[in-house]
Parts: structure tokens; C-alpha cells; sequence
DNA sequence: TGCCCTTATGCGCATTAACGCAAATGAAGA
DNA sequence: TCTTCATTTGCGTTAATGCGCATAAGGGCA
């Protein structure tokens, strides 16, 4: 089990937080769609999935040139659920910025 | 609405994540009673109930010398499904590690 | 007013973490 | 092997954050 507030600091940061939103969907992604994707630096995206990685956030797996992330599917339900309420919790706050 | 981010970085620090697990039960605590319990200095509990006041979490409320803190009730839903989800997994951590 | 208890805040220091750049590594294909 | 694309990593810089110390501010009480 991560520390809690590990895992919360691997969560308190913008660009993670984005492309954790982006791996929501189940799917795999590389390092280079999240970068574009998300506008970061590639250096900078290869580091912020290493440190979701590192607290058990996503999983990734070589394929050919690329780095395939996705969302860890065997989380410990305690923390499923902390990713689960805030995915909710930036979705909310997604949804006051495009109504404004 | 708080920035997720925001919140999620005031919870990323053992000593307000600790805080917050005491104003669980739902009573009211004084600064001197949080510092003494967990063992901070009293400008830094301050300072941390100030972060977590900031970000909506807490409230607090002046009795005498007393500034008396407490988890804020209305709390919007998707805000408090996290803190929940949060003391709920800092429990399991706790769990593992006295069962240690 | 003077004293004491409680809390907040200004300030400087140390640590942490993010960033950009450049170089190294891994893998595919000519 | 050489080139190219994707990713990682080392390094120096900078920004953010936590901390202690000292001081100010708020409030009760003699």
C-alpha cells in the first residue's frame, strides 16, 4: 500500500491530474499522445507518469518505440475509490468552468 | 468550488491529513489541542489549519482565547465523497501499519 | 493597565519538486 | 550500421512549501 499522502501529492498536480482524466477511458496511451494531448514538454509528461507509476496509479508496458500508460486495473479498493471521487471531484469542477 | 488540485494538495500532508482524521468525530478543537496531540509547533499547526480552512475543508470560530476548528458541514457532495474516501484510505494505512 | 494564555504572522533557511535542455537508451526500418 | 522516432535520465535553475524563531494580535482576568 502507497502512503496516502504519496498518493495524494502524485494527484495534487495539474498536468497528472489531466492525464489521469485521459486514461480514464480504459484504454492505453503513450507518452507522445499524452504530451500532446495535454500541451506538457515530453521530459516533463515521461516524469509525471513515472511518479503516478511509482505510487500504483498506472501501469505501463513497452510496445515497439512506445510506452503504453494506463489506469492500474488491480488497485487496492481504498484507493480505487479516493481516484474514483476525485476523477468525480475535477469533473465537477470541469463542468463549472465550461458553464461559465 | 475549490481547485481540485488545491484540495488534493492540502490533504497531501501528514500533519493536516492527521488533523482532519481527529475532526472526524465531528467535534470542535483548538489549535493547542491539535498541536499537543500530534506533536507540531504551534505557528506550524496554525499555518496548516489555515490551509485547510482555505480550501474549505474546515471552519473555525473564535471562543474567548480559543480559535475553535471543525469540519466544515456543508461541504459540497463531490468534495466530501474525496474526503471521504481519503480518511477511509488513511485508515487502511493505519490499519496495515499497527497490524505490522 | 498589566499579565498570561492562545493564535496568527513576518522572516529567513532548508528541502522538495517542477522545469528546460541536452544527452543517453531502446527499438524499428532503410 | 546509420538514421529516426519515442522515451528516459542527468543536471542546473527556479519556484513552492514546510519549518523554527521571534513577534504581534486577540482575549480573559486580576
Amino acid at each position: 500500500m502507497t502512503e496516502p499522502v504519496a498518493l495524494l501529492s502524485a494527484l495534487a498536480e495539474p498536468t497528472r491530474l489531466a492525464a489521469l482524466r485521459l486514461l480514464r477511458d480504459g484504454g492505453e496511451h503513450c507518452v507522445c499522445e499524452l504530451m500532446r494531448t495535454l500541451g506538457a514538454s515530453q521530459s516533463r509528461m515521461s516524469r509525471h507518469m513515472a511518479v503516478l507509476k511509482a505510487v500504483g496509479l498506472v501501469t505501463d508496458r513497452r510496445d515497439a518505440q512506445w510506452v503504453r500508460y494506463r489506469l492500474r486495473a488491480d488497485m487496492p479498493p481504498s484507493m480505487s475509490a479516493v481516484v474514483q471521487a476525485v476523477l468525480a471531484l475535477s469533473d465537477t469542477a470541469e463542468n463549472l468552468r465550461s458553464a461559465a
